[in-house]
DNA sequence: CTTGTTGCAAATTATTTGCATGCCC
DNA sequence: GGGCATGCAAATAATTTGCAACAAG
């Protein structure tokens, strides 16, 4: 799915809830498009708009993030580093992806399997609790700390 | 494992390493260990430590906890809310406990089995990661929206 | 003594809010 | 022209840090 369609698939449902796809809105979302693996915090998604839109404010940015969020157009997610960090959402895989933390980088890949519907059936089972979204993360290292994604900082110690 | 000998034991990890178990570390490990599955804020144990040993300053218990986090003692979570929140981990499952946060009620259960055993093999083996830790969370709604430690709020709509 | 630890206050960081102004049906 | 949206600045909330004073080996 490419950019305009993926923009209209969002305007619609900001329309269907009687919001506005306005420039500043636009503007973040195509920032959030075009790093869909970066897990950007608000900041960045702030610098980055302000690049194409130089007028918005910061506070615009984290209205914006968090009514995504509510439409359930992005993903807010905590490292335990103190800042929320934000991802859109492909309709794929709303709901299907899981996060490797590297612990000698910091770095981060996402694994873009689900691992977990099993464990959903039983939880509706078992606990009677019925799964909305979740969220998988594991910590630890990489054999080599070269891996793929696993670039920075890579000479700390094992 | 009662409390003396979880302080004990915690006493030696914290020598071990050239810390002291001072009291207001050992009056903040007293008020982790009668609170285990309360997920506290900082701001929350500052205050039941204030109750015992009413000298302690806020800083103190944020440098208390960022310690025994460190030294892998406590669990340190982040629900999205904007808080941290600690655990204990007691060494019989120090990394094998869920998380279910109901989010008609927002009260949060921890289901006490390892389910990820498995899958942290695979990840070794197919992408070289080694797992020292992981965080597993559920959002949904509870059936009954009234289950065991699901109860505040519950009028809500479900 | 020396080194780690503490309490307080001030600083920092992330995020939110109030409000006057602007924009669009 | 009425209500949602915005930008700015100020407010709030959580956490961290600087520093002088303590405490214990």
């Amino acid at each position: 799915m490419n950019v305009p369609e993926q923009l209209n698939r969002i305007n619609q449902q900001l329309t269907s809830k009687n919001y506005k796809l306005t420039i500043q809105r636009e503007t973040t979302v195509r920032v959030l498009l075009e790093n869909e693996e970066d897990h950007m915090s608000a900041e960045e998604v702030f610098m980055r708009v302000k690049n194409k839109h130089p007028e918005i404010g910061l506070a615009t940015v984290y209205r914006t993030l968090e009514l995504l969020t509510e439409l359930h157009i992005v993903e807010k997610m905590n490292f335990g580093d103190g800042v929320a960090r934000f991802d859109l959402r492909g309709e794929d895989h709303e709901h299907m992806h899981h996060h490797l933390i590297c612990t000698v980088c910091g770095e981060m890949e996402e694994i873009k399997e689900d691992w977990l519907l099993e464990m959903e059936m039983r939880l509706e089972r078992e606990y009677g609790f019925s799964v909305k979204d979740h969220r998988l993360e594991f910590t630890g290292t990489y054999k080599t700390c070269e891996k793929n994604g696993c670039k920075r900082e890579c000479e700390a110690v094992t």
